[in-house]
DNA sequence: CGATAAAATGAGTCATGACTCAGGTTTCAG
DNA sequence: CTGAAACCTGAGTCATGACTCATTTTATCG
């Protein structure tokens, strides 16, 4: 059975409303602010999400895909700084790379599959060091993304930051 | 006039339980904890330090001093790569380093300086590029030791993930 | 249209944790 | 020794925020 009309407009105007909140407060976001920015009363929210955790993994899980969409066309470097400087703008990145305690099941997996090809591609067109794995490039990309949106990091400081990173990875004298 | 005898007892087992508190759970510490671990009472912690975060901005300055003294007889790639395995250990260097909010007066800025003097020493030593600011510097040590802490690095990440971020501060061909 | 089940409402419950303060205890100067 | 000032105590206050549920509203089906 489908469900009503109502209740499936409620749970859209909740996930839009999630999204917005969590990208600026983080998960310090109120489910009642949720609640009033969806027009909606915190019954309502707790009825579609059993739970605070329950939405902000939603929220975490689509962010997530969406940034695996991103990597599949795009190229390693890019791809990097793209995060770290939607990072600056909105929370919700940093929450789902960085939230150990929360389950997002496979989709930090799948991002990281994601990066691995692009890796392998760098790798192959002889940008990035052959003996650098997946681990430091998540590794760094986590790090870069939650210092410069916690750092409140300015534009010149992420490039100047990401250009050291870049090196790093880079073969010698590329 | 000197304070009493048990007061200064007190506030040096109040400090002391405080720092162990922090460093094992962060911020997130119960005052309640601070004083059960001191011996004493809740009322004792808050007349010793008016608010919790005058005694956590307390415990921040101690560290950064801590790192300041041990930046003087160090090198620049060994104090990253102790202050980052610190990090992993202990909760507050990461606090301290990355709380925008708390104000640590000039204890980051001493911290800054000794940092950038052992910049300058790398780079007339030429482990370093001539155009690395300090900015970067303390931006990546942030960064690393921030994410080695809340994603648990292995040693093994954290040394590889360093060597990254150390080949990207280094002249081409070092 | 009703009837009815699904959904929404929002005041209330409960847990947590920072902070207070009236009353008891300890230190120490004289 | 002794009394006042300085300290300490810990139950209680207050604010916050997740979550509940009795009651009311609404979508939908025959």
């Amino acid at each position: 059975m489908t469900p009503r009309a109502d209740a499936e407009r409620n749970r859209a105007a909740i996930l839009a409303a999630a999204t917005e909140a969590f990208a600026e407060h983080g998960p310090a976001a109120t489910t009642e602010k949720v609640a009033i920015r969806a027009g909606v009363a915190v019954g309502t929210v707790f009825r579609h999400f059993p739970t605070k955790d329950a939405l902000l993994v939603a929220i975490m899980k689509e962010s997530l895909h969406g940034l695996s969409r991103r990597a599949a066309e795009s190229t390693l470097f890019d791809f990097i700084a793209a995060v770290v400087d939607e990072a600056v703008r909105t929370r919700t990145v940093v929450t789902a790379l960085a939230a150990p305690t929360l389950d997002v099941g496979d989709a930090l997996r799948s991002l990281t599959d994601e990066i691995e090809r692009l890796l392998t591609k760098a790798r192959d067109a002889g940008e990035v060091r052959s003996d650098v794995r997946v681990d430091e490039v998540m590794a760094l990309l986590t790090a870069a993304a939650q210092a410069a949106q916690q750092g409140g990091w300015s534009e010149d400081l992420r490039r100047r930051t990401l250009a050291v990173i870049f090196r790093g990875l880079a073969p010698w004298g590329s």
